[in-house]
DNA sequence: GTATGCTTTCGGC
DNA sequence: TTACGGCCGAAAGCATAC
């Protein structure tokens, strides 16, 4: 994208008023990033308004054992006690013993409903928009709201009133001139927040902060940084860029050195379709055992199949997945001579492919997992889909 | 030299 | 003291094909 920012600047350099032109229309823009508070939890919270006041903790079990299984979302009462996202089950509810906590399995159609009816109305604020996973979306309201900073907190604050008075949920907005700015801002007071940073004031917001907060910073990198001295996002901008490059590759390396000084081009637009369709689950026990992993994945393919149906979908591509007892993960993957939407293909493949991957490891597995890539409109499905509908 | 495929790593939600 | 999900995408390094 900067790219193309940079070859549209270098041929306008010789008309100075398209240059203008085209710099006004990037650069000013104002960027808000919607995001719903603790949201399984929230949601579960409205759902039993009893619990409210209790630690709430959305768990995904794997069914291996009673307590097996890792935390999705966690209410903040649960969050003062310790419990994060991805915490084992079993350590949130040690750190949870004796205050009278909520622990709740997932329920992803639940949370689904809720999140297409505020991000359909979301979507009528915005210029464009961009929803990002199930609980966030990007909203670019340069056009609407004209330029002016005060006019979008106004749009802010009326967009958290209908969040609430629809579906009784909080949320947090941080508004800015483009979608770093926008999330950082919209982090920085949560729950229920609302934090506007204008282009002039977003130095002195991002220098402090701990470099963690870029996306793109999590455990690994911010030990990386760590070593190399720094620690927040102001010294990340004082820092050479070409060393960037030199230790995290030139893209992720741009785009760091970008970033920390709040520089974002990064168009609002809708997201593409997936890329590919995965199913990964825990299996009863560890084990090296073919059956025993075919059983698992077998009805692993057969909703992929289901899934890629509704799509008239056929892949290329098929990878497994295994996560070793030692938590490690691996992978093999195949692309095939034609594409396809045979189920058949797809078990016969991933048996292949577990067969192989079983004679190069030794260690056993603990989850199996089946993905599909590579994929394109199967035209004829379509048709039949589409004349199906027209008889209706 | 370029395009594509395969595998791994990292990170977000 | 341990404990441990299920998705998704981006990118890099390497191998191979053309």
């Amino acid at each position: 994208m900067s790219f193309v920012l940079f070859r549209l600047e270098k041929n306008v350099n010789h008309h100075p008023q398209l240059l203008v032109l085209v710099r006004s229309h990037l650069q000013d823009r104002i960027v808000m990033l919607v995001d719903l508070d603790y949201f399984f939890a929230q949601a579960e919270e409205t759902r039993n308004p009893s619990i409210r006041d209790k630690p709430v903790v959305v768990c995904v079990y794997s069914g291996r054992s009673e307590d097996s299984g890792a935390v999705s979302t966690a209410n903040y009462a649960a969050r003062k006690f310790g419990v994060r996202s991805g915490m084992p089950i079993g350590l949130a509810k040690q750190k949870l013993e004796n205050a009278d906590a909520v622990f709740l399995p997932v329920d992803d159609a639940f949370y689904e409903d809720i999140s297409k009816r505020i991000m359909s109305f979301l979507r009528g604020y915005a210029d464009s928009f961009e929803q990002v996973g199930i609980d966030e979306a990007y909203l670019d309201v340069s056009r609407r709201i004209k330029g002016s900073y005060e006019e979008a907190a106004e749009l802010a604050r009326r967009i958290k009133i209908e969040i609430v008075t629809s579906d009784g949920l909080t949320c947090s907005i941080g508004v800015g001139p483009n979608k770093i700015v926008a999330k950082i801002a919209s982090d920085i007071h949560k729950p229920d927040g609302l934090t506007v940073v204008k282009p002039q004031q977003v130095t002195e917001f991002f220098s402090p902060l701990s470099v963690d907060r870029l996306i793109g910073v999590g455990v690994k990198t911010t030990e990386k940084m760590r070593a190399l001295g720094i620690n927040t996002i102001g010294d990340l901008a004082k820092h050479d860029v070409q060393r960037l490059i030199d230790v995290f590759g030139k893209k992720v390396g741009l785009y760091f050195h970008n970033a920390s000084s709040g520089v974002d081009n990064d168009p609002v637009q809708e997201r593409a379709e997936a890329e590919s369709v995965s199913r990964i689950s825990t299996l009863k026990e560890d084990t090296r055992e073919l059956r025993l992993i075919i059983e698992k994945t077998d009805r692993q393919c057969k909703e992929i199949e289901a899934e890629l149906k509704q799509g008239c979908l056929t892949f290329k591509t098929v990878t497994i997945i295994a996560i070793m007892k030692n938590m490690s993960v691996r992978s093999r993957s195949k692309s095939l001579e034609n594409k396809t939407s045979s189920v058949d293909v797809l078990i016969k493949t991933v048996y292949e492919l577990f067969e192989k991957f079983l004679e190069q490891s030794d260690l056993e597995i603990r989850r199996v997992g089946v993905k599909v890539s590579g994929f394109a409109r199967d035209e004829k499905s379509q048709q039949q889909l589409t004349s199906f509908i027209e008889k209706d």
